[in-house]
DNA sequence: CGTACCTGGTTGTACTGACAACTTGGGGTC
DNA sequence: GACCCCAAGTTGTCAGTACAACCAGGTACG
């Protein structure tokens, strides 16, 4: 019927591309039909339609809640460049969303050799580990863990309190502004214990990034964490150089010679 | 029974995680037991067998082509960073495996506007398209789509008929040696055309790695490249700065304040 | 007015069964 | 020896069914 390219012969994925021309047209948050709905409209069994809802979320264009229903995913950009240490919050306020923080837990201990080794203080000195959850709109979007050697920044706990941004804090209480030392980023299956804090069920992949960031003279290490991202909520892009703006042509697609 | 971790009381994440314990002993290439022995020797039925090891896919432990068998996956190192510009069959040679390619297309066109911006060429020049699969181990991995300006390299098709490594062909042929200029990386489903080049069902992840490479004297722009490498085959990590040795302790879970 | 409960709707898991599509290896034929 | 064909084994798809887990909104009750 419709012009469109090839429709595969399996149905559910002929189901999920169709799908997701019809996604292009909804709004982030937008709520599907529900999966008995699909099936009656298309004439299939439930089974195919969840199949092809499944195909979406693994395509990071859906996000599904058990009892609630199938939305339409909220995918924000976020570029890994040389010489830009974003924040986070920012980043979601640029666009234009609502960031906002649950913290987990902040306590002071003494330091395990691997955070030791990675703040470049001797084992054993204390240091405050703070996990929080970032929510984007109101759902999970990531969780970050970071550790900070209490000599630099005592205290942050009651601190935080009054001010649940951690950079602003850091910077409006102790003067602490901080440069990106390092990072690191890979894709791998989050950990069981991260999966549930993500709200996500089995161990799809996330984001993990891995950072160290020292103070704004070079002198001191002023922070290091370590974050995963809810794949399905970031488009994360790794730059090295001094690239050309994005484009996104379908530029494998053999054109004919001329 | 064992002193494992709360195993999660789904059935098929239950098994999903033996079965992942179990992987560490076998070496990549292994085959694993058919659905079928699976659902006997656990008493579990074929779909609960098939949705474990359909969770392994996704952890990208495993990769599974019908007819055949489930296998374990070999996945490779892939590391991007400033200064460097790896060649892909190095690396697969390397990591101690065969690397190979299937080259596709070599034609040479007048070049489309966004390919000539990204080679700093007039639009409208002739340039020479090459279109090649990589092999890792006799396994598809990855498709790249390559563009060279033709008065740099011309005649690049016979010359690829003799020698079918692109960057030794670039190297002895025409004393051409390749800097990085600039490189992008991101995780995006492949469009269907390449997930069929790629050998995948629907459209898992998969990394889009777009780069374009300069002359030794950084005079002129060599090459532009797109190419797709399958999540499950290669571990890419991007580093920034001068990261230290990575390790992955399991940071995120609490430890006790001591 | 606020809280607790219930109820309908939605997604998640699990089972059974059947057939399709594909790979691999063996055996037969030329 | 080379080639073709067939059969067994394996994964992929689709159907129907049932129940579990969870969410949200409305209702009843204190």
């Amino acid at each position: 019927m419709q012009p469109s390219p090839e429709r595969p012969d399996v149905t559910y994925l002929a189901l999920a591309d169709e799908l997701e021309a019809a996604l292009q047209r909804l709004s982030p948050g937008s709520r599907l039909p529900s999966e008995n709905a699909l099936a009656a409209d298309y004439s299939v069994s439930r089974i195919t339609a969840r199949s092809a809802l499944r195909e979406l979320e693994q395509r990071l264009l859906v996000r599904r809640t058990r009892g609630s229903g199938t939305f339409v995913a909220l995918r924000l950009p976020y570029v890994l460049r040389a010489g830009e240490s974003p924040s986070w919050s920012r980043l979601v306020a640029d666009a234009g969303f609502e960031p906002s923080y649950e913290y987990l837990e902040i306590e002071t201990y003494r330091s395990p050799a691997a955070v030791a080794h990675r703040l470049e203080i001797p084992r054993g000195r204390t240091v405050t580990q703070v996990v929080r959850r970032g929510f984007v709109d109101g759902e999970v979007a990531m969780t970050q863990t970071h550790w900070f050697p209490v000599d630099l920044v005592p205290d942050l706990d009651s601190h935080l309190r009054n001010d649940a941004a951690l950079s602003t804090t850091l910077l409006n209480t102790y003067g602490a502004s901080s440069e990106r030392r390092w990072c690191r980023a890979d894709l791998s299956p989050a950990p069981a214990d991260v999966a549930s804090l993500l709200e996500l069920v089995g161990r799809p992949p996330t984001w993990r990034i891995e950072s160290v960031n020292e103070t704004e003279d070079a002198d001191r290490i002023l922070e290091y964490s370590v974050g995963w991202m809810r794949a399905d909520c970031f488009q994360v892009t790794l730059e090295l150089g001094q690239t050309a703006e994005p484009t996104t042509p379908n530029l494998t697609v053999v054109e004919g010679p001329t």
